[in-house]
Order: structure tokens, then C-alpha cells, then sequence
DNA sequence: TGCTTGACATAAT
DNA sequence: CATTATGCCAAGC
């Protein structure tokens, strides 16, 4: 296990995979939000990118970043999109019956707390919502 | 080194 | 709403 308490020098999927496990049950974030929360040389497919290349087992809920759309991505690995929804429900996040959209006023995450975020070298995230 | 692909985002059409 | 085009970074070949 690493030193979690300074990311500065973390590699990017570090740093991706530590942000996403900041998102509490019940919200959801964007692979955008997490690039920009990151920083630095990472975008939204690099999250993307990150998350596709997480092991199973990993302890990562990977289930809480959606696409900006407010839907799950359709291309999730073999769970499936579908699997994701699930998960997510259970945690009380609530899908429009039509849509099958998640309204981000209610459950969009805000980002990390200002000083976890300050510990560990992140700089603020634009308010999206 | 260069090209292609990918769990994306955004703007234009 | 869908389709296209462009930007972006990491991996694989």
C-alpha cells in the first residue's frame, strides 16, 4: 500500500483511481469531473481509459462515473451497462424511467472535500451543477 | 516514431 | 434527439 497522503507524485491512474474512490454512495460523478479534479495531463478518456484498464476486484466504485449525459456509458465492460444501473440504484441514486437519465442536481457529486483535496495536491473543480 | 482505438466532452449541424 | 468533427491522453501494435 502506498503513502496515499501525497498523491502530487502519484501516477495519473492513481491519482484518477483515489478521486473516484472519494465519491460517496448515492452521487455519481462525470469521467470529466475526475480529469479535471486530477488536473494536469488528463482528460476525460484517460479516465475512461483508466477505468477500462481496472481489475475487477479492484476497491475502486468505478460504478459512480457516468458520462456527461447523465447516463452510464454504454460501452462498460463486460458488467455492463445495465449491471452499473443496478448498482447504482441500490445506492439510491434514481434513473428517469424514460430518459434513463440521473438528474445531477440531485445526485451529482460535488467533488472531494476542500481538505482532502488540499492534502493531497488537488485543486478545486468547476462547479458544474 | 507514427497510426489506431477507446467506459469521454463539447460544439456544430 | 443523432450524427459528425475535433481535442485530449494512454496503450498497443
Amino acid at each position: 500500500m502506498k503513502n496515499m497522503s501525497n498523491l502530487r507524485d502519484a501516477s495519473n491512474y492513481e491519482r484518477i483511481y483515489a478521486v473516484i474512490g472519494q465519491i460517496p454512495a448515492g452521487q455519481v460523478g462525470t469521467y470529466g469531473q475526475v480529469a479535471s479534479i486530477v488536473g494536469g495531463n488528463c482528460n476525460p478518456r484517460t479516465v475512461g481509459y483508466a477505468l477500462s484498464n481496472l481489475p475487477f476486484e479492484a476497491d475502486v466504485p468505478w460504478q459512480r462515473v457516468i458520462n456527461r449525459q447523465g447516463k452510464v456509458s454504454p460501452r462498460t465492460s463486460a458488467l455492463g451497462s445495465g449491471q452499473q444501473q443496478e448498482l447504482l440504484e441500490a445506492e439510491g441514486v434514481v434513473f428517469d424511467p424514460e430518459t434513463h437519465k440521473i438528474d445531477f442536481k440531485q445526485f451529482g457529486w460535488l467533488g472531494p472535500d476542500w481538505d482532502w483535496m488540499e492534502e493531497h495536491g488537488f485543486h478545486r473543480p468547476p462547479e458544474l451543477w
